[in-house]
DNA sequence: ATTAGGG
DNA sequence: CCCTAAT
């Protein structure tokens, strides 16, 4: 982690706010016509440099000047008014990796310096995100009063973010030239002296971005910076719609809620009370949340959370701010040490294991649903994150094993590293990760199988499954024709939570479903190579698949031998119907087989293969499968 | 390394 | 499927 401590300087009585201005790759036009913050005002305030995602302002208020318009007010108002080049931000968000906006919209909004290039995302979007979680309240409470409305902000640049890395190339602050809101800005920055002071401040241009912010992005990023991503366009309504209310309304409460996290303050007097709001939020989360505290470490890793997670990450960075002491946090530096706690989600997330804290995760979140967020995600996310965690708990219990407590290590820190967008999207990534860690535990317990090809079908593996499968089968041979695949992915949907379970617990030993496909592709093996030849087989109808060694094509051989009932050699008709009882091999191929069988008996014999097949052919009469089987055979191919 | 066979 | 033994 390399984590340029955040750095807000705060100089006399000036406040140079810098913000991080992604560039599109396009270049930076609008800068010139857009004065940079740095240069005009570096003198005057104090220094916060903002990693923004990229969000200029654009000209003053304009239409925004509305202020209070809600996030998605502006955003809508921004596609409609979208100028070419400043506005572009939505758009690339989009693109944008989820994590990588937020990271960088908290980033810029928190006021943490970073480096023109900031390579490390991880650390600083975990402080990012805490600052922007602290500090995003206030500033949607400011935004209904917030003087700077008129400030634009222009997108100076979008950083191209690809969802892993992200690089922020340079962060200028654009600020709006625009003279009188300039003016204002500065009577307000002028007073702020004192460190404290010019942290406040930093709040409130931050609250000013947020409500003033022009553009959507600014607004988004600041106030809903999940939203954004999740749903840069339209979409935002429907984040709000899971709590069934309109946008609006949702942010209204959202507001609420923060305010009460902060200290119950209406939201009008949001702006003004902001600041001082700040401490009894704080209580009030620390109350709440106390129980995560514990789990502060954790928080750090998953501080990739998703914006979900930020808002719960409010309530915790406060907590955290009170029980900061734990945290190692390297911006513990100064003032901004508190913003930095913030880690709220990752705590939920990693803290599966206390029902209490389960409960109040649970709680939390959903309250803050209600709120903004993604919630097209986020509910999604929610429900998948719920199932999941329990399952982590079911997993660790189950293994039993010291590995336990890894795996869930491994599952959220993997989960991080993957990726914030897929953390904060990410339903799937919980079951990746399941599956991921299934998998692992699986190459613990025997490496044989091909892991990679066994990721697809490792639904198929779990033992649990498989029995499920096997009994299926057996009531309905037609499923065994389908593919397991499909077959697991149907299981997959219909116990999608306790499918995990039963994989971490069940232990999905090696086995593999063979499929249709698959047999039939070794009859083939068979009565081309004969009996025998497994290597050969193996590489000519198998190449692709890892798994499927030579030895389990024999097995497998042997095994369609017993079910087909050949093998002996005789008495097919009780063994046979024993066999279909066993499974459900679908009687084009069990019949294939029996010919097969019959042609080259299984070596004991020996004699094997082409040779008997040819000899064989010139019979006809004698060998009714043998025309069968040829042409099955072709049938086969050719599927 | 493959194959056969048992578990 | 896994493992071992025999080639």
């Amino acid at each position: 982690m390399e984590n340029r401590p955040p750095t807000i300087e705060f100089e006399d009585e000036t406040i140079d706010v810098e913000r991080l201005l992604v560039e599109p790759q396009d270049g930076n036009v609008p800068l010139d016509s857009v004065m940079c913050f740095n240069e005009k005002t570096s003198e005057k305030a104090t220094d916060i440099r903002e990693v923004s995602c990229s969000f200029g302002a654009t000209s003053a208020g304009t239409a925004h000047e509305e202020g209070d318009i809600l996030n998605r007010d502006v955003l809508n108002s921004l596609h409609t008014e979208d100028d070419g080049g400043y506005f572009r931000l939505q758009n690339d968000f989009c693109s944008m990796g989820e994590e990588y906006l937020l990271e960088n919209c908290c980033i810029g909004y928190a006021g943490v310096g970073f480096a023109e290039s900031i390579t490390d995302l991880e650390y600083v979007s975990s402080e990012c995100l805490q600052i922007s979680v602290s500090d995003s309240p206030v500033l949607t409470c400011a935004g209904i009063d917030s003087p700077w409305k008129s400030d634009l902000f222009k997108i100076m640049e979008v950083p191209e973010c690809q969802n892993d890395v992200v690089d922020l190339k340079s962060y200028e602050f654009s600020e709006i030239p625009s003279p009188q809101h300039e003016s204002e800005k500065l009577a307000e920055k002028k007073p702020l002296k004192s460190p404290q002071e010019s942290i406040d401040k930093v709040h409130d241009v931050s609250r000013h971005y947020f409500d003033d912010v022009p553009s959507d992005e600014n607004a988004t990023s600041l106030s809903h910076p999940v939203e954004m991503f999740s749903c840069p366009k339209d979409e935002k309504n429907d984040e709000y719609g899971p709590a069934g209310q309109s946008g609006e309304s949702n942010r209204i409460q959202g507001k609420d809620e923060l305010v009460t996290l902060l200290s119950a303050e209406s939201p009008s007097d949001a702006l003004p009370m902001l600041k001082r709001s700040r401490k009894p939020t704080k209580r009030y989360i620390d109350e709440v949340v106390d129980p995560i505290s514990r789990h502060s470490k954790r928080r750090r890793e998953v501080s990739s959370s998703t914006v979900r997670d930020k808002y719960v990450g409010v309530k915790d960075l406060k907590k955290c701010h009170m029980g900061s002491k734990a945290m190692k946090l390297p911006a513990e530096e100064s003032a901004v040490k508190a913003i930095q706690v913030p880690f709220g989600l990752l705590v939920h997330k990693e803290c599966p294991e206390s029902p209490a804290y389960k409960l109040v995760n649970s709680s939390d979140k959903r309250i803050l649903m209600n709120k903004p967020k993604d919630n097209c995600v986020a509910s999604k996310n929610q429900k998948k994150r719920d199932e999941c965690t329990p399952v982590v708990h079911q997993m660790k219990r189950s293994d039993g094993t010291p590995a336990g407590s890894q795996k869930k290590d491994d599952n959220v820190s993997g989960a991080h590293l993957m990726k914030k967008d897929q953390y904060i999207t990410n339903i799937h990534l919980t079951k990746r990760n399941e599956s991921v860690m299934a998998t692992s535990q699986k190459k613990k317990e025997k490496d044989l199988n091909g892991g990679p090809l066994m990721k697809s079908d490792d639904c198929l593996t779990a033992p649990s499954q498989k029995i499920k499968e096997r009994s299926m089968f057996a009531g309905s041979p037609k499923k065994e024709d389908e593919c397991a695949t499909a077959i697991c992915q149907k299981k997959r949907d219909e116990f999608p939570t306790v499918e995990s379970p039963e994989e971490v617990s069940g232990r999905r030993k090696h086995h593999r479903l063979w499929t249709n496909a698959e047999v039939k592709k070794l009859i083939d093996g068979v009565a081309e190579y004969g009996v025998g030849r497994w290597s050969r087989i193996k590489k000519i109808y198998f190449p692709a698949s890892a798994h499927r060694t030579s030895v389990d094509l024999k097995d497998k051989w042997r095994n369609l031998l017993k079910a087909s009932g050949l093998q002996g050699q005789h008495k097919e008709q009780g063994e046979k119907k024993r066999n279909i009882a066993w499974r459900p091999l679908p009687k084009s191929i069990l019949r294939r087989v029996c010919e097969l069988a019959e042609m080259h008996p299984y070596p004991k014999g020996g004699k094997p293969t082409t040779a008997h097949i040819r000899h064989v052919s010139p019979d006809k009469s004698t060998d009714i499968t043998l025309s069968d089987y040829r042409r099955i055979l072709r049938s086969i191919n050719g599927s």
